[in-house]
DNA sequence: AATATTAATCGTAATATTGCAATATATAAA
DNA sequence: TTTATATATTGCAATATTACGATTAATATT
């Protein structure tokens, strides 16, 4: 056990829970903050702003990437990162509307 | 370690974490979505409609209450389930506005 | 070529999560 | 009171996640 049954459960739900575990963590949700923030791209100064180390840093940015929020151009030795913008309308569209099923319901309790 | 370090991260964003890791398993949106559908409240048919152990919807339901998103009644010998209106309110306005930080945003790469 | 810089990967340790059987609890029905 | 029903809790096993030091890889600089 300890393994989530996903094929008990329809795409759309699993979309859902896996898209929502991408701002389950402070730390990825500290780096989105940040490269929004930056409006420009930027690199490694993420292990700087957020206090934890590069390794650390760079598996969360392996995630947000294998999620497609995010997406990375080498540049020189460093790798400037920043979001995917289609992806990141698409996320929020999908999760806005799961949101906004609460329309017209009445709580019994 | 294995411990996530909420310290060194903002009030905003463990509070954005921590309401993500409620859709961030597909059971606990297929429970939202089961007490959206069924807009009146429902109580243990939950496990037959998610093929999951009465032991585990059990569990989940709990980690959802502790978030505060869904309340439930006690009624006989069932317990009446719902979604916290005011709680989804609040939790559908921090993570949208989070996921609305992109406007005006130009990625670079 | 040798060295420095930056980021990814590997290996490992620790904690968290998921899932379920078994048990406990609490109320309804007989 | 006894029995049935419904949910919560406990204990446990297995997988996932988080974190970091050490290493590797790749490019820049000297």
């Amino acid at each position: 056990m300890g393994l989530t049954k996903t094929e008990i459960f329809t795409d759309a739900q699993n979309e859902i829970a896996n898209l929502a575990k991408a701002f389950a963590h402070p730390a990825r949700v500290a780096i989105l903050h940040h490269l929004f923030k930056t409006n420009t791209c930027i690199c490694g100064d993420l292990v700087d702003e957020i206090g934890l180390a590069q390794a650390t840093i760079s598996q969360h940015l392996k995630e947000l990437k294998s999620l497609g929020l995010i997406k990375g151009n080498i540049e020189g030795t460093s790798v400037c990162y920043c979001i995917d913008q289609d992806k990141w309308q698409q996320m929020k569209h999908l999760l806005t509307a799961f949101f906004n099923q609460d329309i017209s319901s009445n709580s019994c309790c």
